[in-house]
DNA sequence: GTCTATATTGCGATAGAC
DNA sequence: GTCTATCGCAATATAGAC
């Protein structure tokens, strides 16, 4: 099964041929979507001709499917880590948001235009619908661990990983692609602000943000 | 100006023709998209041939703006008539995400397709992203009033308003459409959880719900 | 690995009869 | 108000030379 344990995307030099399609097509998809993108529209950013493309990758929708596990598959993987750890369910709740934002506003593609369901919906997005299901499953495991653990006030959890989910979505959006000003702020805004919701006794959430402030240093220098 | 204070989407008769084909879009735009809907697939759906939505619409794009109008429009109302009462501001915040949900939830179209940036980025749909601004500018003072009035904590104001925006989305994503069965609880759960980060004073959430709950009812009167 | 040329399909929209 | 017929165009993808 892919986006199972351990599964990784192969690695991508964003300067080859290969890279630089997968990077003008992430913007392109961005600003215009997957169905108001052509093959042309993308070939013409990367300056070589159409069919070319057809070398790089066997169909237009395996450019899409390629971003679409750039982006969730070390998603899943951090989230795997998080539900591993010996933690407070706010704790694995709040650096996961932040891992999630972070990744987002540093990553070198434009991952604004991958989650529309009329996209996922093609026949051929079928195993990516499963990862981002799978990802669900895991944010309401820990919502429901807190919830159960009297750390969070009992919201229904498949309403809360939708919240949540918004929220995420939306600060994706906000952000003019990868390259503009990055807000370094919005990682632990995003991770208060749906963990504030949630939490039962509010007054922990200065400590819990002080534990991601650190692990997201942390986890920064093991990268590099 | 469009979607100015006052302005209305006139009336629909959702059993005629051009009705039968707002609703038919409106359900394939939410599945495939606005470009992954052709005017052939919307025909098909309303039973009849594809050069007669001509008759109705004078473009495709003629019917996604018309369903904008008609879910933006009544929203933009609701969200001056809360601006102008005299109530606290975590009320108005409240009350506000509770109508806006339960109206996506009692209309008879679908909108989940309706908020795709890909689409509205369009040049013809100039005066729609206008609307959508104006109605962020009404939720960002809502958010202003409240944090300057000690209501609410200090949240960056836009930021509050994306993940705002992303809740009430990701609620309209949630539905199989206006038909299936309705959570009834959803108008209150999204309020709930947005309003619930923001107060200062977590405990007034109660008492403030009680205020939405008992002003849903005397608006749904209103209606009938 | 990139090119030119092209096959094939599906799109939005129009013309004009009934 | 709906129909049949069709135009003009842009889409993805393939064939085969260099």
């Amino acid at each position: 099964m892919k986006y199972g344990p351990g599964w990784e995307p192969r690695a991508v030099d964003w300067s080859s041929t290969r890279g630089r399609i997968l990077l003008s097509a992430s913007v392109l998809f961005a600003q215009r979507g997957y169905f108001g993108t052509s093959t042309r529209d993308i070939a013409e950013a990367v300056a070589i001709r159409q069919p070319s493309l057809f070398h790089h990758f066997q169909a237009k929708h395996e450019i899409f499917r390629t971003l679409v596990e750039l982006d969730l598959g070390p998603s899943i993987d951090r989230m795997n880590q998080r539900l591993a750890e010996d933690s407070r369910w706010a704790e694995k709740l709040h650096l996961a948001i932040a891992c999630d934002v972070r990744e987002i506003l540093v990553q070198p593609f434009d991952a604004r235009g991958l989650y529309q369901d009329a996209v996922l919906a093609l026949d051929e997005f079928a195993a990516e619908r499963e990862g981002i299901a799978l990802f669900h499953d895991q944010i309401e495991r820990v919502i429901d661990g807190g919830c159960q653990a009297g750390e969070f006030v009992s919201f229904e959890s498949s309403f809360v990983q939708r919240a949540m989910n918004g929220v995420l979505f939306e600060t994706l959006r906000e952000q003019g692609g990868p390259s503009s000003s990055v807000r370094h702020e919005r990682p632990l805004q995003a991770a208060d602000f749906v963990v504030r919701s949630l939490l039962v006794d509010q007054a922990s959430l200065t400590e819990i943000r002080e534990v991601t402030r650190a692990r997201l240093g942390d986890l920064e220098m093991a990268v590099t």
